[in-house]
DNA sequence: TCATTATATAATGATTTGCTTATATATACA
DNA sequence: TGTATATATAAGCAAATCATTATATAATGA
């Protein structure tokens, strides 16, 4: 049987985690395009330890899954979380952050290995 | 036009607000059902001040109004607010409380007024 | 192997959050 | 009018949050 709702605590964790403007813009990129944290520090301009420890956060509830790549580790959304569905139904909501991305390329920051 | 998205700022707020417990059970409520004050005293087992804060946290933001009734001032959700659409799609996703005030009926706390 | 690059973790600090108690205000009703 | 009830606001406090700097770990490439 496929899950129409969520439990009450889990979603309020989850609204919590994505009550963040960083989180929540991160998600929203990571949903259509993997991303590693050293393309997410020249995004939003801040220190790289705080990037780690957004998508630390975000990987302790599985909303996001990590995978090295060489030097890189690249980070993406976890599509087959239990809670996936609850969070893509906020996400689809959310104006496309394509232009960070484009933002990148055009500075020539944007890693694509592998 | 219609709006279909909503701003980054706005979003991350938004989910903020309802990324706590108390918060988010109490705009599924009102998403159906009118409220007062002392009502969420009794389902959540917090004080009064407590949940006078949270509705005036969420009156802030225009998600609910308040309509004195007598003795009470009755909150519910505003509707016509620009992101009730947004919010209504993650109320949607969340399992109905009605037991709750199945609950203060049975107890006799259930304010109907007016 | 050594220097560089990418990332994670630890420690720290300022700010925010969510509760509490105390108090003020407004309405209801005897 | 005086007392009880409902709500809001103020003040205080412990815990959580989000950033920082310092440091450890892992992979790369000369």
């Amino acid at each position: 049987m496929l899950k129409t709702t969520i439990e009450m605590d889990k979603a309020a964790l989850i609204l919590k985690l994505l009550g963040d403007k960083t989180r929540l813009t991160m998600v929203k990129i990571l949903d259509f395009h993997d991303c590693c944290v050293c393309e997410f520090v020249e995004i939003f301009k801040v220190s790289q330890p705080s990037i780690s420890q957004h998508l630390r956060k975000l990987k302790d509830v599985g909303l996001v899954k990590e995978e090295r790549r060489g030097q890189w580790i690249f980070y993406s959304v976890n599509k087959n979380n239990e809670y996936y569905p609850f969070v893509a139904k906020i996400l689809n909501q959310l104006p496309d952050q394509d232009d960070k991305l484009i933002e990148l390329e055009k500075q020539g920051t944007r890693i694509t290995c592998c």
